[in-house]
DNA sequence: GCACCGGTCTTTGTATACACTTGATCACAG
DNA sequence: CTGTGATCAAGTGTATACAAAGACCGGTGC
């Protein structure tokens, strides 16, 4: 693997878990001796979170960690509801039936995931990364893909300011299942509708937990 | 500027212009040599094309310019019918509709740029230059915009696929001022469904005029 | 004649040195 | 005491040298 991709990975993965928090300078010389590799590919990768909009280039002084506001949660989820209510219609007409079948009975069972005995939620998280992989794979619509994984790398981060109560996590398991349904059933008003709702409610929520 | 912004423009201006064709080999130290450039400003230039999909990296026989089939065409206005059909939606509630109308007269006497004098249609492309212009400050959402931008950037080399004739520029022409003028009354239905019409008529000229 | 293997050579990946821009701090003048 | 200017230091931007990895080509064996 190269020391640019191992850079990369390192530092994106410290900034969506929040350990490198928005605002935080990432200097060349101090993040290439903190990682262990050459400033080159250091520069590399930084470049690259640039470019997807996890860090910002200030004239000067490196690179920062960019800000996430409430406002731009509101906007980040305004074009993931552009996007995802058309990835579900086209998954609904395009996708493999079978498979949101199947997913649609493993989300229904999605509760026996959510006991305590799991407090990451792992199984959780990692079902409904299926359910997107899916779906990615069913648009059969390279550019969307790329639009929706560029998105993600942000909604990550997001999920961080989600205090997620059980509550909540078992009503957006059955709006998955819903969604898995009606794609399942190549009914792409319905996908669409309810991923519209799906969003709204956790928006809904994500701001009602966050007062700033 | 710096240099590595120098490469960027210049190789981005090559390959949308076609200058580099789809296929072309971005040899590292062949280019850094044509554009004077070092070969670390480079690379950086190349990262940034790569992250853009104008370029590819090719494990081992460097990068080269990504291939524009007429299925990619198609996925591409597939990703621009969800994108823009949103932002003439979100520009209608939210734009300043005074820029609308201006937009909208401009428009109308577009046939008056379309004359013989102006082969290049310089004067036409710059006008609805600033109706995307005028859409993206009117939705006020920046990760909608960039994703718009982004896409862009693809659609601009597409352009030189389609053998603009002078009857489509027209038809064309009539269809933005048709957007312009339902954004100007915030009729965000007419509005996207005006934006589906024209973006569909573009794909069935372009893919009526390129065989392959 | 075809396939496989080894060597060479081109090309990328990384490290480091150097220059230049920029931001900060301190001193001096008003 | 405040504002402005200069000097200094820190950090980025660029160039280049070196290392490593893959591709191309010739040869040999089957």
């Amino acid at each position: 693997m190269r020391a640019s991709d191992r850079a990369y990975a390192a530092l994106r993965g410290d900034i969506v878990e929040w350990r490198l928090p928005p605002g935080s300078v990432l200097a060349e010389v101090e993040q290439s001796e903190r990682l262990g590799v050459s400033r080159t590919p250091l520069r590399e990768a930084l470049a690259r979170l640039t470019a997807e909009g996890l860090t910002a280039a200030q004239r000067g002084r490196g690179v920062v960690v960019t800000d996430i506001s409430m406002d731009h949660v509101r906007e980040l989820f305004e074009l993931r509801a552009t996007l995802e209510c058309r990835a579900v219609e086209l998954a609904s007409v395009r996708g493999d039936r079978e498979v949101f079948r199947q997913l649609h009975r493993e989300l229904s069972g999605a509760p026996g995931l959510l006991t305590n005995a799991d407090p990451s939620r792992a199984a959780y998280y990692e079902l409904v990364g299926r359910l997107d992989a899916a779906i990615d794979a069913a648009i059969g619509n390279s550019y969307l893909a790329q639009a929706l994984k560029s998105l993600r790398v942000h909604l990550v981060r997001v999920r961080r300011l989600s205090q997620d109560n059980p509550g909540r996590l078992l009503e957006a398991a059955r709006e998955h299942a819903t969604i898995a349904h009606a794609i399942a059933r190549g009914n792409a008003a319905v996908a669409s509708a309810a991923t519209t709702v799906h969003l709204d409610n956790s928006l809904d929520h994500l701001l009602s937990t966050n007062t700033n």
